[in-house]
RNA sequence: AGGCGGGUAGCUCAGCUGGGAGAGCGCGGCCCUUACAAGGCCGAGGUCGCGGGUUCGAUCCCCGCCCCGCCUACCA
């Protein structure tokens, strides 16, 4: 096949499989086949987003397990779906309005989702586009939206439920607030930075005590001591009659467990309706709740001269007033933690409002047995610490939220009785009293829908055969940053509504960070995009990259370009290989050929491929990406193109020998295509293109099966000898390169075997030695040094290679010094070892042997070398 | 504060149950040898953070310390 480019061009390849493969519907799962259920739901990106990072890594670690798995026999399902992503994509859409000078209460509720929906119909399919794009075999005839009337079905159907069970309820709590973003966050969406404020001392009458937030001393309704605090028990359960900003107060004093009577003064100022610490303080000791700031942010009426004002704006003005009265003892700088919504970075205010919760104790402990008993394994195994620290500590979820984009809360308040009403269907009239109700405003966390996604896909809370078939799904892949926002709830609720774990596995991969290690984000510009790479590198290069970078651990990985450019190197290393193959095939029947024409080479690589194929399946059994993708990579490279191609080459060429030309032409191609297919769930793409030029059977790669270890292949012999004649290559290869002697010249070479048995060996292997060595080889037992000879031992041989002529004697003198200090090292190192009792006594005697042939090994090398340096004069 | 993880070649990182220190990139030398210069061959380079301990033997296990990350947290 001359029609081959010398590179391999990405392009021309990729878009026209991926069409085909869909076309041909190889994607598609059929719960009716009687074959082993594999599935995988894909983590639903949202849907208005396109395709980063973490995204390429996720899905290509999905997408290399589920082909593996597909071509390996199982009924492979991967259902693919995009997520609404209330918040987020709420955020966006008021963005795009304000930039038309609106907000979406001036169109509306009604307006305003019709207005989200356009643009979920306008930006959605590009995520997809580019998942295509990655190579993702997902089943696009299943694909999922988490507000599909199916999906949306089951997130009423498990709330009803919950709340029948009572695990939901409503509450007046103390709640994250943004009062940019005008919703209740849940704790999870709060992060925690670091900032410098100032701890200010104020004098409450007798006693001084320090905040960070002054401003909510307009809230206080009580002072609070630690009950084993001598200092203060004689206030404890006294009104106190304080002078303050809005004249004298009263406020009681309590004791409470919560106060570290160790920091500050050990008194705390109490402010229930804006603190959770003392809102839990208010609620023990019945203190009342006084709201000083809105959920604008800004300070209300109660606030009395400050209502209005902002609530960091209050805080500089309260200082001054209370410098004015005196009330400051004193000011000192201090470091804090502040929370900020994850959305927009605006500082949370806790406020006290009425949500919905859903008590997650009881399933957080049912979820906690089912990965302490391993119903689900988390791997790596290090993050069932943090799974199960996180599921101890679990507080009640605050679900409801105050957007408009979402599954709205199927609640209906009646106005004339006030009460509330939970549905599966609409209400339009009180079931109490007929009379007329209202539904809940709020709409639900996006993790609530997400939380149900494993089932809600599969058609729950219909009984449908997928549900019977692919629930629970073979393994979730994802990145540790929603281990708990949606891993835990999934393991909740999969267990709660399905009575079954949703998941068997969980594979927990890291972030992926820029070449600096620096998070990827839009504000700090160093988001690089996954497209650009697959343009200029290639998909298949730019996967197998993903591959081996996704090391097992804890550790976030960095993308780096060289590696992705090594990579498509080694794409272009295997169509070339393919090349050299490919046009060399003329008259290729490989029912002539017989095992007995195989060739030392032929049996080597065979061998060799063989222990490839079984490392290779047992990293991908235990999610070792990185692992697999070295072990290939390895093969091809290394052992297949430099060595065994090279060796074929001549035989190749040779039409003058049919069967040596035969039995080389069959190993080429038999182990190319199995290296192909071993490889295809990694570089789909390149494989499939050039498997289809290959002889094969079947009509796709990637419906072709995954090798399994071929029997009769273990050649330990054929493995011996290569090793052998490796070495030796090597040896002269090296005197070679030291000598300067020019590649084409051929050299006179003397081999001494060890013994008979290497005699015997290096008898069958001299021909190749001499081709891939370009030496004139003579094989001479008991053979003493030539002179201008440089000399190299290998295991089994002395190797003298002629330098007539061209041999600088001080420069061999000195080659050989270096090799024999090396070798002398070795030996003391192996003599102390193997000199000491406890270590021949004690260690495995396997070990001990090893050693020992080590030891002789290098005792006789050094004995070789030494002469050959006495013998240089 | 607690938890988790990291510190191995110039750089980025592997090293699975303790027993010969590896890869990629980079670097130096020689080669455009008809599959591939996005290539071939040869080579240099490491006190495995520091100090103890367990062990016949420690990059690996234990303790302490020093740096660096991340997560969780109601010290106002």
């Amino acid at each position: 096949m001359g029609d081959l480019s010398d590179r391999y061009d990405p392009a021309s390849v990729e878009p026209r499989w991926y069409r085909e493969w869909e076309s041909r519907g190889y994607f598609g799962a059929d719960p009716a086949a009687a074959k082993t259920p594999y599935s995988i739901v894909i983590p639903p990106p949202n849907v208005t987003g396109s395709l980063h990072m973490g995204h390429a890594l996720d899905n290509t670690l999905q997408d290399i397990l589920i082909r593996y798995k597909r071509m390996d026999g199982a009924n492979a399902l991967w259902v693919p779906g995009t997520d609404h992503a209330g918040i987020a994509t709420q955020y966006v859409v008021e963005r795009q309005l304000a930039a038309e000078g609106k907000t979406k209460e001036d169109l509306g509720r009604a307006a305003f989702l019709a207005r989200v929906w356009q643009w979920k119909a306008e930006s959605g399919g590009t995520i997809i586009t580019q998942l295509k794009r990655l190579g993702a075999s997902c089943d696009w005839s299943r694909e999922r939206f988490t507000m599909d009337p199916g999906l949306s079905a089951a997130v009423r159907e498990v709330f009803v439920r919950l709340w029948e069970e009572g695990l939901i309820y409503q509450d007046d709590y103390i709640v994250n607030w943004c009062p940019r973003c005008q919703t209740v966050l849940s704790d999870l969406e709060v992060e925690r930075e670091e900032r410098d404020g100032e701890f200010v001392y104020i004098r409450y009458g007798p006693l001084t005590l320090g905040t960070v937030r002054p401003e909510t001393k307009l809230g206080d309704t009580g002072l609070a001591v630690h009950p084993k605090d001598r200092r203060y028990a004689t206030y404890v359960g006294q009104t106190l009659e304080v002078p303050s900003v809005q004249g004298i107060v009263s406020i009681r004093v309590v004791a409470d467990e919560a106060v570290d009577p160790a920091f500050g003064t050990g008194v705390i100022k109490v402010t229930p309706g804006h603190d959770p610490v003392d809102f839990e303080i208010g609620r023990r000791h019945g203190l009342p709740v006084r709201t000083v700031i809105g959920f604008d942010g800004k300070m209300t009426a109660l606030a009395g001269p400050y209502a209005g004002l902002d609530r960091f704006e209050c805080r500089r003005r309260i200082i001054e007033d209370m410098q004015a009265l005196g009330l400051v003892e004193r000011i000192e700088p201090y470091r804090h933690a502040v929370g900020l919504c994850y959305r927009c970075k605006t500082v949370v205010e806790p406020l006290v409002s009425t949500q919905w919760y859903v008590n997650v104790k009881p399933m957080a402990e049912v979820a906690l047995a089912a990965v302490r008993t391993r119903k689900i394994r988390i791997v790596p195994r290090s993050w069932t610490r943090t799974y199960e620290h996180w599921m101890k500590n679990i507080r009640p979820w605050c679900v409801s939220r105050q957007l408009w984009w979402g599954h709205r809360i199927p609640a209906w308040y009646c106005a004339a009785d006030g009460s509330v009403h939970v549905s599966r269907t609409d209400l339009s009239a009180c079931p109490d009293c007929g009379g007329a109700v209202r539904q809940d405003d709020d709409v639900l966390d996006t993790w609530f829908s997400s939380g149900l996604w494993p089932f809600s896909t599969l058609g729950w809370p219909e009984e449908t055969s997928d549900l019977a078939v692919f629930y629970p799904t073979s393994v979730l892949v994802t990145g540790y940053d929603i281990l708990f926002f949606w891993v835990a709830r999934m393991a909740m609720f999969g267990l709660r509504i399905m009575g079954d774990v949703p998941f068997r596995d969980v594979y927990i991969h890291t972030l992926v960070r820029d070449a600096e290690g620096q998070k990827m984000s839009k504000t700090k510009g160093n988001v690089v995009d996954p497209l650009a790479f697959m343009d200029t590198y290639g998909t298949d290069a730019f996967r197998f990259t993903l591959g081996a970078l996704a090391v097992p651990g804890v550790r976030d990985i960095r993308i780096a370009e060289d590696r992705i450019e090594g990579y498509r190197n080694f794409a272009n290393k295997i169509w070339n290989a393919a090349r050299l193959v490919l046009a060399n095939l003329e008259g290729y029947a490989p029912e002539r050929t017989r095992r007995a024409h195989l060739g030392i080479a032929d049996r080597w690589i065979r061998s060799r491929l063989r222990a490839t194929v079984k490392a290779t399946r047992r990293a991908l059994d235990r999610y070792r990406f990185n692992e697999a993708a070295s072990i290939v990579y390895q093969f091809m490279w290394h052992e297949f193109c430099d060595w065994y191609l090279e060796i074929a080459k001549s035989r190749l060429y040779q039409m003058g020998d049919p069967v040596a030309r035969a039995a080389a032409q069959r190993t080429a191609v038999e182990v190319l295509e199995t290296t192909l297919r071993l490889l295809h769930p990694f570089m789909p793409f390149i494989t499939e293109e050039l498997w289809q030029r290959l002889p094969h059977s079947g009509e796709s790669i990637m419906m072709a099966p995954y090798p399994k270890p071929a029997r009769g292949t273990h050649d330990a012999a054929a493995e011996g000898e290569m090793a052998s004649v490796i070495a030796i290559v090597g040896a002269i290869r090296s005197i070679r390169s030291e000598s300067r002697i020019a590649p084409g010249v051929e050299v006179p070479v003397i081999i001494r075997p060890a013994d008979a048995a290497a005699a015997a060996r290096i008898g069958e292997t001299g021909a190749l030695i001499a081709s891939l060595a370009r030496a004139r080889l003579e094989v001479v037992p008991g053979a003493v040094r030539p002179p201008h000879s440089a000399v190299a031992v290998t295991a089994d041989a002395e190797v003298y290679v002629g330098l007539a002529g061209i041999v600088d004697l001080e420069a061999e003198r000195q080659r050989l010094a270096r090799e024999i200090e090396r070798t002398a090292r070795e030996v003391a190192q192996l003599e102390s070892k193997l000199g000491r009792a406890e270590f021949v006594e004690r260690a495995p005697a396997e070990v001990v042997e090893r050693e020992r042939g080590r030891l002789a090994e290098q005792h006789a090398r050094h004995a070789k070398l030494a002469t050959s340096l006495g013998a240089l004069e």
